[in-house]
DNA sequence: AGCACGCCGACT
DNA sequence: GTCGGCGTGCTC
């Protein structure tokens, strides 16, 4: 009799578990393979996991597999199980991991891009110096595809100009005359060749791209730590280039694409035709196509954000993780993972070396490279010769300050513009102020639906909450009392506005979440900025970003104390790298420049450290710190989190889940149930148990047997129950 | 999560 | 009488 087989199919269900199907004889769906199935009442997208000879479950209750999507697998063998991985580790259902790894297209179904139907190609068609009005977009179009020399798709065009252009845009641009379309001719266009490197490498980057492709085809993981200015990007790029000559695929992943245009640019250039960009800013359609793409290596360099991390890459060679300290790597809800742990186990299972790169790196990456377990390569020496910034605190106990600004701060960026230099003022508060507030009856202006205070958007004239999005409009006077209100707090707006006064007759811009909303706009900002002479820049976190900017003479930092009195594990170390990231923008090409610091607590042990300015040597003691109170990296964490409509209800069940939690715990600590620091949030309310352990096998022990007894025992359909392991913040 | 079943309240 | 509220149970 012939033998019948089954397949163990994952779901995009959140649901712990697979499901088996029995296999008509024509079909034979490998691993990977995307499949149409019955589930239930409807059907639904599967991914086949693996063959089994006996299904888990009586054969009665199996059904037969509808149909095969696409000819082959989707996801690699290696892939899947770094899936599989990433299930167990962060206490998620495999079936959504799996399907979370395809772009959302592909996930409901959708069928692979046809890679024969071609993108048409655009190329300037405008006579040199018609006298025509053209836009701003429009004529840095026309600049790129002239200097491009060559036809270009929309996608390449979009990483050239950071413009975000859209079909309909570039249509409107031929129908005027401007541009041409043609499809594009037989395999990729290969656009001018634009060599090496632009500037020679020191002696430090030859070496460390050496030993990094001296490593090809092992699981090394490299930290690259230097200074902004010391040139890991060049390391990044040539090591790509050499790991892409030997026929390799590489991957590169960068913490928020929308902040980093630069790189996009720089990277594209480097790499004409063969780079793939995936990020938050594609439409389905771009990001189906630029996935696979580099699934098939027609584009043999990705470089994405941190769900970059999950494409399938069958001849991977290079990993690549920049400015890895930074916290966006973690993703913050639903499958809480660390695109920069997940990028190293890659490295393992695909038995490649992996880059992470940083100026100010984490703890835990520090502490790794310091035990030898990862190799550290030191960019120590700036190429252009410039030397770091002096670091200073201006006490605003003895120095007042009005608007947020003392005097001090104030004669410091006179001298600066004197010299003809720029002032980078840094304040990581945007909006107007920071409350709405009665001097007379005490009364706040409060969000409705979350524990926070509402931040005044001045130029809106509205009242915006930073946690949920509420908004309502401004008041003049208070809904108690009648009183004038007073607003408290000062935030970049009132910043801008307040130097404004100071400064009317020197170039002023903000840079923050809401001054770069629009499309392009922070490209447009960045532009103005480098081409700025003496000015001031405002911003929030924004500015201390990887941009390059030459004339940067001071960067004044407004706020830094509730950095280092916030009770949250990390946030000593983030205000650090905050400050040395931004100190990094000052001083170039031999100027040294200048970073101020204003601070109510100067004798502060890290403000001691920062003026010293060496960010290994701060370090020290922050990991002494870590050992002596059990937390990571020498110590592993796990936060259950428990929301729901109502309090009562929502604490009853974090109190049976913590009993839970002890019930299982070997060696493992459980502290809580507590409400979640920001105890409501968007009506909801939180509550929070807190594991640690010194050895991660003892936490996922508990979390793993908790989790049965919950599949088992489910809490009410409205109370929402998540695992945040290696939490990155505990707010 | 989806989806259906099921059992109680105010409508044409 | 029946449309529809959301509690509960199941999915190979």
């Amino acid at each position: 009799m012939p033998q019948e087989t089954f397949v163990r199919v994952a779901i995009d269900r959140p649901l712990d578990r697979l499901f088996d199907y029995r296999c008509p004889p024509e079909l034979r769906p490998l691993p990977g393979q995307r499949v149409r199935l019955p589930f239930g009442r409807t059907d639904t997208v599967g991914v086949v996991m693996e063959s089994v000879e006996t299904p888990a479950v009586a054969s009665s209750r199996i059904r037969a597999l509808g149909a095969l999507i696409d000819p082959d697998p989707v996801l690699t063998a290696p892939l899947l199980e770094l899936l599989r991985f990433t299930a167990r580790y962060y206490h998620h259902p495999l079936g959504e991991v799996v399907l979370n790894a395809l772009p959302p297209a592909l996930r409901r179904g959708a069928p692979l891009p046809d890679p024969r139907v071609p993108e048409s190609l655009w190329r300037a068609d405008i006579d040199a110096d018609q006298p025509r009005r053209i836009g701003p977009r429009q004529q840095a179009t026309i600049d790129a595809l002239r200097e491009a020399r060559a036809p270009l798709t929309r996608d390449a065009l979009n990483d050239l100009t950071g413009l975000g252009l859209r079909r309909a845009e570039l249509e409107r641009m031929a129908a005027r005359g401007l541009l041409a379309a043609e499809p594009a001719a037989s395999g990729t266009p290969e656009p001018s060749e634009d060599g090496g490197p632009a500037v020679p490498l020191t002696p430090e980057q030859r070496d460390a791209i050496a030993e990094i492709i001296g490593q090809t085809g092992r699981p090394t993981v490299f930290l690259l730590d230097g200074v902004t200015g010391s040139g890991k990007t060049e390391v990044y790029l040539e090591a790509a280039a050499r790991s892409l000559a030997r026929g390799g695929q590489v991957l590169i992943l960068i913490p928020e694409i929308a902040l980093t245009p630069q790189l996009i640019q720089r990277v594209s250039r480097r790499f004409p035709g063969q780079v793939a960009a995936l990020h938050s800013g594609l439409a389905a359609g771009e990001r189906l196509r630029a996935w696979d793409d580099a699934r098939r290596g027609e584009r043999p360099l990705l470089l994405g954000t941190r769900s970059a991390l999950f494409t399938p890459l069958p001849r991977l060679g290079l990993i690549i993780v920049d400015e890895e300290h930074d916290p966006a790597y973690k993703q913050q809800d639903g499958l809480h993972y660390h695109a920069r742990d997940l990028a190293i186990l890659r490295g393992h299972i695909e038995s490649l070396p992996v880059v992470l790169g940083s100026a100010t790196p984490t703890l835990e990456t520090l502490e790794k490279a310091r035990s030898g377990r990862y190799r550290h390569l030191r960019l120590g020496t700036r190429p252009d010769g410039s030397r770091p910034p002096a670091v200073n605190c201006l006490d605003t106990r003895v120095h007042a300050t009005d608007e947020g600004l003392s005097a001090p701060m104030l004669d410091a960026m006179r001298r600066t513009l004197a010299q003809g230099r720029q002032c980078f003022i840094l304040l990581n508060r945007r909006g107007f102020a920071r409350v709405l507030t009665c001097d007379h009856c005490g009364w706040v202006a409060d969000c409705p639906r979350c524990d926070a205070h509402l931040t005044v958007h001045a130029s809106i004239r509205r009242s915006i909450c930073h946690l949920c999005g509420f908004t309502q409009p401004l008041t003049e006077s208070c809904p108690q009392c009648g009183q004038p209100l007073r607003h408290l707090g000062v935030g970049t707006q009132r910043l801008e506005r307040a130097l404004s006064r100071h400064f009317p007759d020197t170039p002023l811009m903000r840079l923050d979440r809401d001054s770069i909303r629009r499309r392009g706009a922070l490209e447009r900002s960045l532009e103005t900025i480098r081409a700025m002479d003496a000015g001031i820049v405002v911003g929030t976190q924004i500015l201390a970003k990887g941009h390059d900017f030459p004339r940067v003479g001071l960067v004044g930092i407004i706020d830094v104390d509730q950095g280092l009195f916030s009770s949250d594990l990390r946030a000593a170390e983030q205000t650090l790298q905050l400050v040395l990231q931004a100190a990094g923008r000052a001083g170039r090409a031999g100027d040294p420049g200048e970073v101020l610091i204003q601070t109510g607590h100067p004798e502060h042990p890290l403000m001691r450290a920062l003026r010293a300015g060496d960010y290994a040597a701060m370090v020290g003691p922050l990991l002494d710190e870590r050992r002596h109170s059990g937390m990571p990296p020498y110590g592993y964490l796990a936060l259950v989190r428990v929301d729901g409509p109502g309090p009562e209800a929502t604490q009853r069940q974090a109190e049976e889940m913590a009993r839970e939690l002890r019930r299982h715990a070997r060696e493992v600590r459980v502290l809580g149930p507590a409400p979640a620091p920001r105890h409501r949030v968007n009506r909801r309310y939180r509550e929070q148990i807190l594991l640690a352990s010194s050895r991660r096998a003892t936490l996922h022990h508990t979390l793993g047997e908790t989790r049965r007894h919950w599949e088992e025992h489910p809490p009410p359909r409205n109370l929402r129950i998540s695992i945040d392991v290696d939490p990155i913040t505990l707010a």
